[in-house]
DNA sequence: AACACACCGGCAAGCGATTGCCAAAAGTTG
DNA sequence: CAACTTTTGGCAATCGCTTGCCGGTGTGTT
């Protein structure tokens, strides 16, 4: 870097400093104030007028300034989504999903990773909250307290976590569990284990209690292992462990844990679905193509993410967003593959 | 603005207006300026006059405002990251590699899908000159002097197509190309056919000269066809169209590709490896544990996307990131797996 | 013809930080 | 102890845009 000096103008002979209103505005006769408000505030101006400044703008190849914007008006244009991992193929869905809402919304998407970490999760959301207006957090591993107190702060969504304090979008993956074990059921399974998810996850605990209930109703017995890590590489230890219940059937906190299981299995010669069934969760990107496939719970999850955002949205503009919903449930159902299969007769 | 004045707190008792240097300073007894530099500029200032701004800032849980610094200083604090398509899992490693890296040195992430299109690439480009310090785009789809001229107008790496205008990370598909093909001829395979992916991917283009002329200096007859998708479902129109080229072994653009091939094949009865034989590239999120297994080309993509960030913050701060590199190529390796074979006897 | 009322554009005060410049205080030196 | 240098902190101008308030024009209503 030699240059980057001279009087504002390049050595090349461009001036690259970046086009203000206020450029627009002498160029156009006008005060900053039209420019602005031709801009961003079309009606509120003359339409000769703000067609002659729209045109000056694009010859200047004029880009408004975010951070002025957001200075001025305390708005920043930009909406945090939290999630615990970005690598984890469940929350690109959800990341793809508040994307494209986001950007037809004419928002910036802030994606944070949350690394399944309370602290960084809770240092991500203080900062956030000069930075963002508002905020969708995904599998948060936060308690209800730390939780009001966000929502107390700042407009929130939370996606798969319930919270009295803010907006959800619940997947209703504990219902599909009751499909789950009625499919396992009619496959003549009597002994179910649940493969476990991170202690600190609702979820988990949510599909828990809702297998319990679904098992107690059936003549199916559950038992429970864990906690695991949500990653294929945690699927051998979770194999390992099931094998150990005696249970013919296993249901995994979610796809990463199913497939690394299957890996596992495959390992150690245990055959499925002939001698063991798994049940994962989320039909994550490698569900339909694991070998066997998984049978798995599927969701419409890009749709929970844009279902997020307008939720956020509509806190945020209470008149345009019509009644905000406090909650949507995603419907769920039970993606039957090859990894389940007729209990082996003892 | 109705109150601002008062002692500006809002009807529960409590005071949601977040707090400013300007809080700090007046508690501090100072003015904003030494707050200012004590924050950011520590050894500008007194240290006992810095440890006690700095206990106020923490006792009132200050945050500083991006927006305010930004404007003031020039710097945004932010780097963009543009990917062709956010749940390509290829892009996801890159992206977990540079968000790492950007957090570590107090950067904030902006992550852009550009749907592998090049007006929403270039818009893109256009609206981030103002928002963010710097740009990595993965993959760009842009022409030489589109690059050029972004790269004129803001710090810029490229990952995955060299530009002489932008530093550049270099993931060694070509050569490990090679490899490939090696493979497959020690394998007895004579006439490979290339998968190409999209014709505006600089990528495809380079894959392919590697591969003619490895196989030029073999015994290999190469063929090619194309262009496809990056994605799962363009799998099956080049399975179909794969076949029709009568090679025994293939070489797709990419896993995802492969991936998707290898789903078709399945369906018409063709079985890999033993009648046809598929090398993919990239080694993604479940090419492990795909069925066959993927042999592919394997590469430590995460570091690419460290590496790359790495290359922008020496971009931006000459002094402390040492001389700035133009160039990094990552090495790559045949992962071989199951999906080759034998040729079959014609 | 008189009055009310949009409509439209300008003025100027911020928004919350950074930073160049300056002066008072403190420390050095011969 | 005078003359200097270095530290340290304050002043005030910006950064680029938004927006409340105001007044001058044009249009519509009695």
């Amino acid at each position: 870097m030699s240059d980057t000096s001279a009087p504002s103008a390049a050595a090349d002979g461009v001036d690259h400093r970046m086009p203000t209103i206020r450029d627009i505005a002498e160029r156009a006769g006008v005060a900053t104030s039209t420019v602005s408000r031709a801009l961003s505030n079309p009606q509120r101006v003359n339409a000769r007028t703000r067609e002659r400044i729209e045109k000056i703008a694009a010859e200047l190849n004029y880009v408004p300034s975010t951070q002025a914007r957001g200075l001025s008006s305390g708005r920043t244009g930009a909406i945090a989504v939290l999630v615990p991992d970005v690598t984890n193929p469940f929350y690109f869905d959800i990341i793809r999903g508040t994307q494209n809402q986001l950007k037809a919304a004419g928002y910036t998407q802030l994606l944070v990773d949350t690394e399944e970490a309370t602290d960084v999760e809770l240092d991500a959301l203080r900062r956030l909250r000069r930075t963002s207006d508002g905020i969708i957090l995904a599998a948060s591993r936060l308690t209800d307290a730390q939780l009001a107190e966000v929502a107390g702060r700042q407009p929130l969504v939370t996606i798969n976590r319930a919270t009295a304090d803010a907006p959800t979008v619940l997947i209703d993956t504990p219902g599909a569990m009751v499909q789950a074990l009625e499919h396992l059921a009619s496959l003549g399974h009597t002994k179910v284990t649940y493969v476990g998810g991170p202690t600190s996850s609702w979820s988990t605990h949510r599909r828990w209690q809702a297998i319990q209930e679904a098992a107690s109703r059936r003549n199916i017995e559950v038992t429970r292992i864990g906690p695991y890590a949500p990653k294929t590489l945690s699927g051998a230890a979770a194999a390992d462990a099931a094998l150990g219940t005696g249970a013919t059937a296993f249901i995994a906190f979610n796809d990463l844990i199913a497939i690394g299981m299957l890996q596992r299995f495959r390992e150690r010669g245990v055959r499925v679905p002939e001698d063991v069934s798994i049940v994962g969760c989320d039909d994550i990107f490698g569900a339909d193509f694991c070998n066997p496939p998984l049978t798995t719970i599927s969701s419409p999850i890009e749709q929970a993410g844009r279902t997020a955002v307008s939720m956020l949205l509509a806190q945020l503009d209470p008149l345009h967003g019509g009644t905000p919903r406090k909650l949507a449930v995603m419907p769920t159902y039970l993606q039957v593959r090859a990894s389940t299969g007729p209990a082996k007769k003892a």
